[in-house]
DNA sequence: TCATAAACGAGACGGTACGTCCAGTCTTTGA
DNA sequence: TCAAAGACTGGACGTACCGTCTCGTTTATGA
């Protein structure tokens, strides 16, 4: 059933309806409103399934190669044809829709957040980082500027941008470091 | 006419309509319709419109501190009651509607952008910031992590909060720091 | 089962459902279309279980009198309030659904057509009515104005009415009676 | 528009739906439900709108022989194709709408009944009828036979089945005529 | 006494239509 | 001459039932 996000990819998550779904599915109407109360939460649910072998961290003892190759990969994913543009509208979806925020934070941001912060604690405790550190911070600061770029500016997600992000992040962007 | 984004404060961007902008705007619909091609550019128009005493930098000669409270005026704004919703709104349909994510871009993002560059320019020049940043990533790196928390995990955005990403960026994140 | 046309009388049969029957009996649909094939013929099964003490005939002597008689009585039937609403709804359902016509036919009209002409066969043996007249005639004649009260100008049935209708039916029309 | 009980004709009134018309009709939904509020109105309307040259009434100075032509007319009106099935689908429907029952009434039964009525009217004044007939009544013994036959015993109407009718309302039913 | 079958309640399912709402276009009307 | 008012086609909404179809669970029978 969630295999008709495929209308999702060709006529776009705003022009899609739960109606065009059905059809598609071969689906009466209720048997959709039966196990997804709206479009968002399908669509959730649809674009989470698609993802199953999900993103988990290398642990090769250096937080910072570590953390670069998690993000490459992430990015590679979320630039690749047809998660971007989703992933874009999901978000999008989750502004106007409480319920989809929610989900979204429970089924897909907060189970990555808790993988990055454990890498993240197990560097603490090797004293590659500094131990004051908020670690959910970090996350927001690390994932920050790709988001921004993904949503705002829009721009293509480069290994080089991560990179120089990341640079600009640990090497530090005051002259006094 | 843009007073009656006074609707969608009443129920949300969501459910918003052209057609009870119209009726609450004792308007016909073809004289909406004459002005702007999307409901989306109508609320940006609209939502814009409130905010014309934008957010100017002041230049006390303390990059950080003038930044810290750009950053403060920024985030009250959008966390006080009328905003902050009917942003996260805006953003939600720009991901949606491209002619609305290059209007938000234009009109608001890049206008403000622009402001801090030029505030970080000087102080490059004063020797105050590393002369080979590049100041649009360091615009991202400040603005993501902002907007990660606006919309992805919606937390309250404090002073406290803001105070601690900076302090996380500029006192660096790494041990060697 | 039947006893769910206590859900006709509640809300109508226009508003009645397969699927609130079954609710309301305690039964799965199966059941009901097990034994009935669509709700025209579970109505009229319904309808028709009220009504096992049917309208016989008496027999007084006095064909006149026992036809007013008998008339009287299929009219306080009909006009008593449970009845009168279903009955019509019964006749409308059979303008829609041949089978319902035929079954209503079969199950309730020709059976009391068939007592009415037994009685009216008796007078003509006794020379109380005219040898040829054509007696399932006599029935529609009888019958027509009451079912053109009911289904048509939709008049309450009074004794008085019928009355009336008996006395210009037997003291003759035109005025060389 | 209503010429889409092209529709009814096809299908039958029973399965018209107000969606199959609209598409029918190369119209919205919303257009024939701002002018009719229920499928059975607008039935009335399509099928009134067909019968415009309405049934008048002749005038020989025999009343009989008049009352034999109209009902002639009436009876081949309805049981020519279109008509006849279309006409008990709208009775039935009257059956379990009051709405639709009442204007049935006024817009096509009363009329009839009017007309008939002033003639007979005439007929009183001419002593060729009864003077103390209650001519409401005589409406209703003449129609009802037919009625009894068409929705009840569906049987078709003759010319024949009319004379004999006639016949026995007029040369009487008990042997003392 | 137990195995086997029939009937049952429950309710999921693909569908059709409901009546409502809004999109975007087009037409009429009054200022 | 332009804007308000609003009619129009079109299409999606979310709901209600349709009639068909498994499910397990009683009942009831006959072995």
């Amino acid at each position: 059933m969630q295999a008709t996000l495929a209308l999702a990819q060709e006529i776009g998550y705003a022009r899609l309806s739960i109606e065009a779904v059905a059809a598609r599915a071969g689906a009466g109407k209720h048997t959709i409103y039966r196990r997804w109360p709206s479009k968002g939460l399908l669509f959730l649910d649809s674009l989470l399934s698609l993802n199953e072998p999900v993103l988990d961290y290398p642990d090769t003892g250096d937080v910072l190669a570590d953390l670069r190759e998690q993000i490459y990969a992430a990015v590679d994913l979320l630039a690749s044809p047809p998660w971007g543009p989703l992933y874009r509208a999901l978000i999008g979806e989750a502004q106007h829709d409480p319920a989809v925020a929610a989900a979204l934070n429970d089924r897909f941001i907060r189970p990555q957040t808790d993988k990055t912060i454990a890498r993240l604690k197990t560097a603490q405790d090797q004293g590659q980082v500094s131990p004051d550190l908020d670690l959910d911070l970090v996350m927001a600061i690390l994932s920050g500027p790709l988001y921004f770029g993904l949503l705002i500016t829009q721009e293509s997600m480069t290994h080089d941008y991560i990179d120089r992000v990341l640079d600009a992040l640990f090497t530090g962007m005051s002259p006094r470091h």
